[in-house]
DNA sequence: TAAGGCAACGTTACGGGTAACTCAATATCA
DNA sequence: TGATATTGAGTTACCCGTAACGTTGCCTTA
């Protein structure tokens, strides 16, 4: 509310040189001797001149050092780890993180990149592969690196870093399958439809048919996934389902959830019945039980998804795609493998 | 990669208008005809122009539509929340949010605060109320809103909202001492000095003399509060100081790992001991106990520092300072307040 | 029919910093 | 000592969009 911005000039003025030789001086630029750059700097220091990057950034062809960074939500603790782990590399090489929420939705996830390429940002990670048709024009004629994560696609627009979803739901099916369960069940939420956790259903359905066991009812609530959906979803589930022997949940929070409710419920896990999460929250290693999940590196993706902008903007190679995997946490709320 | 960028006098160039012209269309302006109109919307259309908003800033003595956000971290769930509310509500009016993660560190943030006002944003959340000199300078000069969150502070340095944390720790010593316990410890991290979490361990310790009971041990371990920190710290707590009866954590994630430390070693909670947390995660509500804990409105805190600055931005009035206030949550991991 | 009004569009200048160029003064060398 | 580098610093043009003002041509109106 008080001063008013100081520019270069005014500076400049100050110090009793042009505005060129200040920029110089600021810059490191080289050309001026050591009595002009204490000059100029004492009137830095006694004006409190901060630069002007907008400036900098619409002068030369420098770009800026934004990048965009666009997630679902930070509700989920997965997400919020993905970020930080984006966050704290960019920070570490000057950049900053513009923030996008598309809750979802592809109509947010549009608007924002046309909103956030409007402040030529010298990058974009995006989560997610599934885009409007105009988000992929704005984004293919973009000119700066664009990272798609969470999702391994070989075949990306750009570059590309996550895991395969289908995969990992194959895994966690057939691993349930040689854990002697034959009536399956799964409880998620349609909120992200088409995308990551809809492959990790497909990937399940198929194991559990490849094993000849039945997938008896995937149940998709209509809400976030959360502690609360998973509780209400597994009693929900179960009420019609009786025979269910294993419940596959959509992510770890949900797994805690039924697994509470079964407990409450006097069930006894695993005997009565598997819980079986994905995501591998560091709630779940602390709890009584070890809950049965899938393992992964959240924060690799953020990092590395941040390295593959980073390298790009400094005409480093890297390889645009890269899978970051996934591990089975066999836990204790499964029974164990048979044999 | 592929096409460079397009600037409104190609545009313009290619309509066969003036760039002002061009400016006035895109502006919806007024001052030009239906049939210029189209001739300019349809090479938009044809060459994807997209508008530089940095030269948009830069010309006027327009705001950016950039908000610059502090906070020390996202592994920590609370602050998560607290960004997804500001995130929201900035969002819905067309507002970014530049994200900065100081980790607790005074030097982080004053270098965070120097790049972001660089950028010009139309105003600054930040997260606490010890700022280094030089960074209260830049702030205090920056001529823009500036929102101090999370602690609440009745001189702030231009507007705040957030919570007494020393009287949340108060009133959570007298609740427990109005429990009958009598011998107190706390376990929490040394992480953020003279921050919320120690103003909170102030008042604990005031409650807990105030009622004639005796603080034990308070333990402030090296280390981020998490699950594990949790677990660890009552370990190490009770190996040292058998005799404590109940024991109030930094926050609930810390809480729920010396729950289960507790369970784990056969104590009977909360017979042989009280825990109690600091928080109110969604976790904590749907375990099998319910931890009795400090209720905080996160998405809200965020939110309200998100209207603070589009009041002040728009020049509406709004009060410069918020208590948001908190709530006791009893739980049933302590006794039953005595009478 | 000339003066005046107005819609529609063009021109100019500007903001803050930087690249590229220019120029003057001093230093170096044959 | 004159010719040529080297160094320090100033000048100019430009980036992209916008405010303010200027210009053009058509339409009123007395």
């Amino acid at each position: 509310m008080k001063n008013t911005k100081i520019s270069l000039a005014e500076v400049a003025n100050a110090a009793g040189v042009s505005k060129m030789t200040a920029s110089r001086v600021l810059r490191d630029g080289g050309g001026f001797s050591e009595a002009t750059r204490k000059k100029v700097m004492a009137e830095v220091e006694r004006l409190g001149y901060l630069p002007n990057r907008l400036a900098t950034v619409f002068a030369g062809d420098k770009k800026s050092t934004f990048v965009g960074v666009s997630i679902p939500e930070l509700g989920n603790e997965v997400f919020a780890q993905v970020l930080e782990g984006i966050n704290r590399k960019l920070g570490a090489f000057g950049h900053q993180t513009v923030l996008g929420m598309t809750e979802h939705e592809q109509e947010h996830e549009e608007s924002w990149i046309e909103t956030v390429l409007s402040w030529q940002p010298a990058g974009l990670i995006i989560t997610g592969r599934s885009h409007s048709q105009r988000a992929i024009q704005m984004l293919t004629g973009a000119g700066i690196p664009i990272v798609e994560i969470w999702d391994f696609n070989s075949n990306p627009l750009d570059m590309c870093v996550g895991l395969n979803h289908f995969d990992s739901g194959y895994t966690m099916g057939r691993y349930l399958a040689g854990c002697g369960y034959g009536a399956f069940g799964y409880v998620g939420t349609s909120h992200d439809t088409a995308n990551a956790a809809s492959a990790r259903l497909s990937g399940f359905g198929k194991a559990v048919s490849d094993a000849s066991g039945t997938l008896k009812k995937q149940l998709l609530l209509k809400d976030v996934p959360s502690f609360y959906t998973g509780y209400y979803g597994t009693e929900q589930l179960l009420a019609s389902h009786r025979d269910i022997d294993v419940i596959f949940y959509q992510n770890d929070n949900m797994a805690v959830g039924g697994y509470e409710y079964c407990k409450r419920k006097g069930m006894s896990v695993p005997r009565d019945i598997g819980i079986a999460g994905w995501g591998d929250l560091p709630i779940t290693s602390i709890q009584s039980y070890r809950l049965t999940s899938i393992a992964v590196p959240h924060l690799k993706i953020g990092q590395h998804a941040a390295e593959m902008v980073l390298a790009q903007t400094n005409d480093q190679p890297i390889r645009p795609t890269h899978d970051v995997g996934f591990k089975l946490v066999p836990g204790t709320t499964v029974r164990s493998q048979a044999g």
